[in-house]
DNA sequence: GTCTATAAGATGATAGAC
DNA sequence: GTCTATCATCTTATAGAC
């Protein structure tokens, strides 16, 4: 599993084959059918076994954190710490493997994002729950979205190393943005209020109609 | 060209063999070969020419766009649009196979991160030059950013669809903050540029001594 | 340019010895 | 459980007829 892992994140979905990843092992082909069944089950149980390892390495860092500049914190320091581990690298294999209707690769990479997301989504959530964003940030949405943004940032740095780090610290930079609205406390929310009103209520109000519920606030 | 692009959007790099292509485009598998040397230089070709025919189509809507809501409005737009025709899963497709050290699919995956890039910039820099959030925002940097969020977020669709409209939706909800400090103008110009003195400038400390430059600013 | 035929190799997977 | 040996199948790529 360990050499399934390794290839996986090496050679990419492309160049795991049984062969490869038995040579690696320094064991034979057979030994992947007889244990696992297919080569994509072998990289399913991989991958399930490394994202858990990863994820329960930060549970207890996640639960330390309590600012926003905690999170930010243990956020870059995840990050660099995972792409050298190599496991963002083996998601966006398993994803773009799972494009190919492969089943065994789309459950793993179900299990990866769902493993992530909850973790993140907790954080998020604590953090940001006496703070004006809470108005806006959808904390369970959010959490995907940095997920799968982290992938694409990952696929990005290896056609594109110097671009990924411009990309990255751009995003570090607009974190002070939400820095500054949280600092902004009763302004902001004033008028994050006044703007949802405005916006995107409309918006939502398109939505219902379309889904024919009609219980909406009167305008 | 048009077999070997719809082949990668639907089947993936894995699925995309000469055959497959071949069968798609109703002749001989050898053709391509004769034509393109290899399959991955015949994905190249056919994903530079997709690139190129989607950005053509959204360089005269970038141009009309004058102000951040017009720029929200295009971009979702532009995600709806590009998804259905595949693009972003094609471009997915390609940086997962440009990892597999593939040298035409590697450039292949660089010219389109490139071209879409580009017009992505111009349009930020133009939207964003004289709001506050100029003080914060690398347009360079942004840019890359978002496209490479957009290929994460299109993996992770085809991983878990409903998960990512959530996503997505709460990365609208987000841009709501933009707007938002968008309009508080000077009062966020300040905010912002106090943060910026404060924390930003001491990480650009520490980097400026990493790569021994001294000529920063007395603090 | 397009085809048939074919080489030369990799792949997933199984059968059976040990 | 681990190996060897083998299968059918698929792969890229080339040679040569038309």
């Amino acid at each position: 599993m360990t050499a399934a892992a390794d290839t996986l994140r090496e050679e990419g979905v492309a160049g795991a084959s049984a062969r490869v990843i038995a040579a690696r092992a320094g064991v034979n082909q057979a030994l992947i059918f007889y244990h696992f069944g297919t080569v994509s089950q072998l990289l399913e149980a991989a991958s399930r076994q490394a994202v858990d390892a990863a994820v329960d390495y930060y549970r207890d860092r996640f639960a330390e954190v309590a600012s926003l500049s905690d999170l930010l914190r243990t956020g870059r320091e995840l990050h660099q710490r995972e792409r050298d581990a190599g496991n963002v690298a083996m998601m966006a294999q398993l994803m773009s493997g799972a494009a190919g209707r492969d089943p065994a690769l789309a459950s793993a990479a179900r299990y990866a994002m769902s493993a992530w997301t909850v973790e993140i989504e907790s954080v998020v959530q604590r953090v940001l729950c006496d703070s004006p964003l809470a108005e806006v940030a959808d904390s369970a949405g959010l959490a995907r979205a940095v997920s799968a943004s982290f992938i694409g940032l990952e696929l990005y740095e290896g056609v594109d190393p110097e671009g990924a780090v411009h990309a990255l610290d751009s995003l570090e930079q607009l974190a002070v943005l939400v820095d500054v609205v949280n600092d902004l406390g009763p302004i902001a929310r004033r008028a994050l209020r006044a703007k949802l009103n405005s916006s995107s209520s409309a918006r939502r109000a398109e939505l219902r109609s379309a889904i024919s519920v009609s219980d909406m606030p009167g305008a």
